[in-house]
DNA sequence: ATAGATGCAAAGGCTTTGCACGAAG
DNA sequence: CTTCGTGCAAAGCCTTTGCATCTAT
């Protein structure tokens, strides 16, 4: 066999990580996962991802990458958000819980971890009877900082 | 004027709260409002808002509730919320800040106010130099109370 | 009288789906 | 060779908008 699809450049993904959950190694599921693997952003919507991949001439369909994200979070390599604005973000989903702050200026993600607020949230869901499945924390700010990444060019 | 539209039934809500908002005070302005501040579920979708007034025989188009719900939000009357479902979700803006624990077997939205919690986000938020305008902490949950009011009849 | 509100139907934005073709195991 | 993945176009769902008509002030 004179394999030319089965050609793995040294940017993508471990196939073996796509094998591990059922999945089939394709090459839009490799180049999908690799964008998340080595994009400066962690966090991409389906049209973010769509258009990377047009970029690099990869040429994926729309809905392709929506099946491919879909799939991706079922199987607990992607994780799913939605800030305002109603379009999905997804992650790497690295197992470590975390919130979010977003800046309003430009749009920019930063994670972060407070442990005593997840202490708390425990706390409140006990004592009303609930089990936690799942909780986001969505933090929406400017930046005030003169010199700050998320402010645009000014 | 032989006025058939100024009759004021003794559910509907005050039209001086439309006034100086400076909204016209008409009849679907009136129900929404007073659906609000009567119905037993404070947190309601435009679905919800457009089928109980259809039960209720106001004629009022769907485009006009997400209309009203749009200026009433705008207006400080209503607080808009995306929870997991891609439904907005508006409830009374009553001024005291809130977050929410939603039930996954029924839907059902709890309400609560945890000060450490809030106290930690301004610190994050601080910290990493951002002014907050907006936070919202969203928990999904299960409630493990046999007798929960959640928990659908078994 | 006049600015603003309403209803209907059409259009928009994001996401999902049906189907025929193509690739992976 | 059989199962599953892909691309395209069409459809779905929630929400917004254009337009002619009607209403509050």
């Amino acid at each position: 066999m004179i394999s030319g699809t089965h050609f793995q450049p040294s940017s993508m993904s471990d196939p073996k990580e796509l094998r591990s959950q059922g999945l089939k190694v394709t090459v839009p599921r490799l180049k999908v996962l690799d964008l998340f693997k080595h994009s400066p952003d962690r966090h991409l919507t389906a049209e973010d991802v769509y258009r990377k991949l047009l970029d690099e001439h990869s040429d994926v369909g729309l809905a392709t990458v929506y099946r491919v994200l879909t799939q991706f979070e079922q199987a607990g390599l992607l994780q799913r958000t939605h800030f305002e604005g109603g379009k999905a973000v997804y992650e790497l989903n690295e197992g470590t819980h975390h919130d979010h702050i977003v800046c309003q200026q430009c749009g920019r993600v930063e994670e972060f971890y407070d442990a005593e607020i997840e202490k708390r949230q425990l706390k409140v869901a006990k004592e009303r009877g609930f089990t936690i499945r799942e909780h986001q924390l969505h933090i929406y700010a400017d930046c005030i900082k003169p010199k700050c990444p998320h402010r645009p060019k000014d």
